[in-house]
DNA sequence: GATGAATGAGTTTTCATTCAT
DNA sequence: AATGAATGAAAACTCATTCAT
């Protein structure tokens, strides 16, 4: 058990100093006096600075994974059903990110170490076989469109994802996380269309050439 | 006299030669030989391989820049219209990260080094401008639902990203890109969900415990 | 665990190797080398090629004060009193450079390197503060003339330090060294002239010209 | 003649830059720019940045030669008209060298590069080898007192040396030159010691241990 | 198990020098 | 003769990892 506890102390120190500094910079000697060990401790607990780093995402990665097994899912018969449970598994999601913004940061947008690419590309596809599952439960029940489910599937990782990144390990944002997913749904279930009755005239002012800031 | 050799033989050598390895683990030595030139050619040009990798990825931001501005923006009156006119913004920069995928893949997903991240960070931010633009635009025409901008606008921002990333940086999609984009198009303005007048009944197998895979 | 290799194993090696090439053809390697340890061992004790070399310096700095500072001095009432006395202190700094000859060299003579010209100066400004101490605690006393006192300390320290550059140094004397400073004394006392006494004519043979030789 | 000027232009602009740097740390793209030419161009004049240095340095040590062989030398009877001599002497090289302050530090007190050294210590066995010859003249004609001659014209040359580096470059003194070269030559010539006919009892206040200070 | 001193491989960068124009 | 772009050798320093205690 002194084991477990030894190896704890390692992750979430090396969680914090890999926030910090990302994992180049960051330096084993500092997580070993962070976690309060020599550093030779930690080449105890682990093969080397890069399976410390993979850890570190694995468990960010487990934790989300849990976050979203530990919902209450049932079948789903009513569009306000599905966008409930929908909402919960966000605000897990987020709120699990929100707890450890610096890994987050690092797990979806870190750069290739190991097996970190592994980790990462394995919780995105796990999440967008997920959503293809849905997608395709939901057309079959009638409840949804059908699409074009790999694309969109992906689509909606990506737009979660994002969101992730930027409103929560970036602006920091770790309030009213519930809110964000319902919004985030309420653009996924209806789209941007204004109801069809409503007239569609306009000289829409769209500005033209998009994106010629900064 | 002026330079005899040209900066594009170096930043489309480092092109490569980063989309191979990333930042981290190219070596300055293999640029210089990739690109035919010494070593120290490369510091003639280029402050440091940091500045050097920092040129690459705003290379690619201009083209993708570039390609969205060389669109004719016309003021929209119709969903119709607005859909091409996306379309036609999609296809180009789907188009643009095609024709530069390991580059892509390091502008959207790569490490941050200097100034790396404030290249991704103004793209991102001026994207995410763009689409709160044409938000508000479109539903002061009437054409667009109101909605909550910001989040939406990210959200749309990430669902491309991610289309990036994914299907065409690592699956290396490059054809049927104009389908791509309407697909993704077709979600985004019309969402998910059946039309109302559709039965919704359904016992919908929704699959409890997700993302508990590998 | 207490340093496991000596400090002193590794400042005796640089000395040897810095006295060899002087500090910039100086390289870590071969200061490594013969301190028979690896290369990054010097910088567990070192932070940089620069700060040992300055640790080199200072040691024998420290030496030649030592010198000096374990020697009687006592109240001088006479001449021969204060000529003893100097005899000693210069018996002392000649012995101490001569043991460290090529340390002696770079102390006195070397390049700029780092604090090393600080280390310097702070050395020639206290032998001057000293020498200028003594030229006036003599005048005042009676035993000395009252004359240019900084001018003539620094000229004494000149003439000090330019002894053992050349004569210790460079020539590598290293026995008779309290005659040797006899006879300094000799001339620093009583200066060049003959007696006032002994018949001043002379058609001295003063060649014209001086060096232009070689 | 073309050739001349350019030289002239290149070791002007080389002192400067070796001055301002030392040896080492002075970059030849420095020096041509500063002297107004291409790179390459001192390699047309100079065999390399090495041969630059030591043609700056032999140009100031020739010019002390210079000004010490402009000087009217005649056969001297007089202790007076030997000081007046001297003092001359002095002082023109006291003013040659405060006219290059940052050449001469280099020439006294530089790095070992190339033929520097030889450039050096050829200069001070000159001046020895001048010292002793007037040393033995002034002996042989009665005027000055017999002794150590090799020591003590070392003597005299360190305390020149050492006046010059720190007087006149360290202190940048350009005035009252001649003043400084009596005080040097009372000093020289009549020593510390006060008249013997002064009283000589005192309890001088001769300070113990010195040189304890920084 | 824990320690932490020692290791030494590995890489960017500088800058004197060359030589085609 | 002059240019200055290109060259490439050379070296300090870092830091993950090891292993004797």
């Amino acid at each position: 058990m002194a084991r477990r506890i030894d190896e704890q102390r390692l992750t979430a120190a090396a969680a914090r100093v890999f926030a910090r500094h990302g994992f180049h910079a960051a330096r084993v000697s500092e997580i070993a006096r962070e976690a309060g060990v020599a550093q030779g401790t930690v080449y105890l607990y682990f093969k080397s600075k890069e399976g410390l780093y993979v850890a570190v995402l694995e468990r960010l990665a487990r934790q989300i994974r849990e976050a979203s097994a530990g919902l209450a899912w049932t079948s789903v018969t009513s569009a306000n059903a599905l966008r409930d449970q929908f909402a919960d598994l966000y605000t897990e999601i987020f709120e699990t990110c929100a707890a450890s913004r610096g890994v987050a940061g690092l797990l979806l947008g870190g750069p290739p170490v190991g097996r970190s690419s592994e980790v990462r590309s394995e919780l995105l596809r796990d999440a967008e076989a997920v959503s293809v599952a849905y997608l395709e439960a939901g057309a079959s029940a009638g409840l949804l469109r059908s699409i074009a489910t790999t694309t969109v599937a992906r689509a909606i990782v990506g737009l979660l994802l994002h969101t992730v990144t930027r409103t929560i390990v970036e602006d920091g944002r770790a309030d009213g996380l519930r809110a964000l997913a319902e919004e985030l749904l309420d653009f996924e279930l209806h789209g941007l269309l204004a109801p069809a009755d409503r007239t569609q005239t306009a000289h829409t002012a769209v500005p033209a050439a998009p994106m010629t800031t900064s």
